[in-house]
DNA sequence: AGTTCAGACTTAACTAGTTCAGAACGTTAT
DNA sequence: ATAACGTTCTGAACTAGTTAAGTCTGAACT
């Protein structure tokens, strides 16, 4: 019995299976032809290459072997997705997906595959993933997956997070977008304003948010938001210090329906409230209507983010837009593109619907 | 110059970089210490242990190269994700991002990644995938990238599609949910019914879908719920030809409420829709709202998924519930256990919320 | 003193391809 | 006739680790 015939029956495949190797012995041609007939037809004669296609085909052959092809090139032919969530939370926002599906549109032209990194307890899934490069949505100051990232020597784009002089980064003014979000509800007249804010650590705390526990949050993106409320109310004279932020868990549109219910239910309750996601902001609106509260004629709601959510809310949301897609496929471009490292700042805008309204 | 300094000032990176077998040599230990030293600790002295990995930090190796391990180990550390449509589209569907979070959940417990595979234009990204195994969550009848998943020769799990017998199957029974809508509503005395349907085939048409075209729609899926849909009307003497089928294309939401729109424009307009998926229903209840048509009480809208979507619409949303978080957990399952082929079928279950109401 | 054994480390085989520099050979241009 | 050239194919180096089996050493036990 010759191997390749052994190999064949394969009768619960115990030795391995039929390489490039076997095809080209069988053929009494070099490895390197098999190898060109699938890779680079222009290199042999129609004949030959029909002949070793129909031969692999007769041993049951299925192609060059990924795993081996990558090593052997030295190119995965993917790009790593690292979020600061686990999956389970990271999923369940709609403006997340869209950063992902403008991501994973150009890997899809480029032909590369993506990989969602899981979290893990620790960095190990970034030090092992076998990818080209990773994209890192990640927000939280000294994210040590950051460092195990650059660490593999490859490049690396960070999102949303602190910008860093080893790696490209992708974001917006989060400050301006949430300094024009407080703007707005002020220019409407409201001076009685609650904050709903995500979650400012990575510790699992919820509740109200003192100002310590806001200088100190980890969160790059929610410290910047907070910030740019906090410029446009203290410059209206409002005590900063007064305004309560509520920090919301996961799940953000049960959390934000939750928190936004503590405060509808305080007696001089917010009549407006600055929402630092639409999820957040949505909860919100439903724990309004709960409670009999007319939006925008007794609370003015705005969300950030403009997910494809905020329009389709009733009342449809105020918000501040911000380009999930554009954000997605520029971090893909920047990767996918040799070259210097690029600092890639996209805009905000307000779009403002029918959550708010002039105070009455 | 040694070599490895050579390799340490690495002023752009022209050579390889620092590989396992430099440090050995520069310690004068063997290869398999080094790669002991990071992945089985117990295998070497604690000081042997430390020595290599201070040297490793020294000449800047940063660990094991995970392309060359993979080789090595004959084992990717990840499966691939094979969807019907390209990502811009697959992962605006909040059942479809259910499904996902529930597979990428016990993958991130396994420690595994997860591929999301491009749609390409061939089926050539699933036969370069580095992966160990593919979930296919493809619903089309001769779908060539389930053939070319199971001629990897690795393991396979078909969600939603056809079952076959060399692949897993997850699933759920969805004429008998369709079946469990129409039944609802035939209850509640609607007898002028409609039908949103997700697209019958991969080739983008929209619009009215007669009979021919239902009977040779390529989605098993909807085929399937269309059946479910026409069993329960044809046995209350319901003439299936007259009912309109409108066959959305993607962007579901947009689409189903652009399809409704021109059900409810027509002069004698249904009663009630069934729409096969959430997102179709939600469309239209934002067509109804357009037209200032009541839901429930002038029009009666069941969807088909329920994804989290359905509880948060205004009315809430009665649709035939479907496991899609269990689904994706049941597919990571039988992929990552050894074992039998099994074919998984979930339960399904109607959940009338406010949507709808009998007929007048 | 000899046997046994565990711990620490080495040897060498193995993973399955890709790719570049040439070789052989027939064809075309000078 | 000869040089130049293009096509088709080969040889051999190369990718960077993992792992089973084996060697060596010293300590404990008989």
């Amino acid at each position: 019995m010759t191997d390749a015939a052994r190999r064949r029956t394969g009768g619960g495949r115990p030795g391995r299976g039929v390489t490039l190797a076997d095809v080209a012995r069988a053929l009494q041609v070099s490895k390197a032809t098999v190898s060109n007939a699938y890779n680079r037809p222009d290199q042999l004669s129609v004949r030959l290459r029909e002949r070793i296609l129909s031969e692999a085909a007769q041993l049951g052959y299925p192609g060059p072997d990924p795993i081996a092809a990558t090593f052997s090139r030295r190119r995965a032919g993917a790009v790593g997705l690292v979020f600061d969530d686990p999956l389970t939370f990271a999923l369940t926002d709609p403006a997340e997906t869209l950063f992902i599906t403008g991501l994973g549109e150009v890997c899809e032209q480029a032909g590369v595959g993506l990989v969602l990194i899981p979290r893990g307890s620790s960095d190990d899934f970034v030090g092992r993933a076998v990818v080209d490069g990773f994209v890192l949505h990640c927000d939280l100051d000294g994210d040590t997956r950051i460092d195990a990232a650059i660490g593999r020597e490859l490049p690396v784009v960070v999102v949303d997070g602190p910008a860093r002089p080893d790696a490209g980064h992708v974001g917006i003014d989060d400050r301006a977008g949430a300094a024009a979000a407080a703007r707005h509800l002020i220019d409407l007249g409201h001076r009685r304003i609650a904050v709903l804010a995500l979650p400012l650590q990575g510790d699992g705390r919820s509740g109200l948010a003192d100002t310590v526990r806001q200088r100190t949050a980890r969160s790059h993106v929610i410290r910047e938001r907070l910030a740019g409320f906090r410029d446009e109310l203290t410059a209206t004279g409002i005590d900063w210090a007064e305004v309560p932020v509520v920090e919301c868990g996961p799940y953000s549109r049960e959390a934000g329906r939750r928190a936004a219910g503590l405060l509808l239910d305080q007696p001089n309750r917010p009549t407006a409230l600055l929402a630092t996601s639409d999820e957040l902001a949505v909860g919100a609106l439903r724990a309004a209507a709960e409670r009999g509260i007319a939006v925008p004629k007794q609370l003015s709601v705005v969300g950030f983010d403009d997910a494809p959510t905020a329009a389709w809310a009733t009342p449809a949301l105020t918000t501040v837009h911000q380009p999930h897609y554009d954000k997605g496929r520029a971090a893909a471009e920047q990767l996918l593109n040799p070259g210097e490292r690029v600092d890639t700042i996209l805009p905000t805008e307000l779009v403002i619907r029918g959550s708010t309204s002039i105070l009455i």
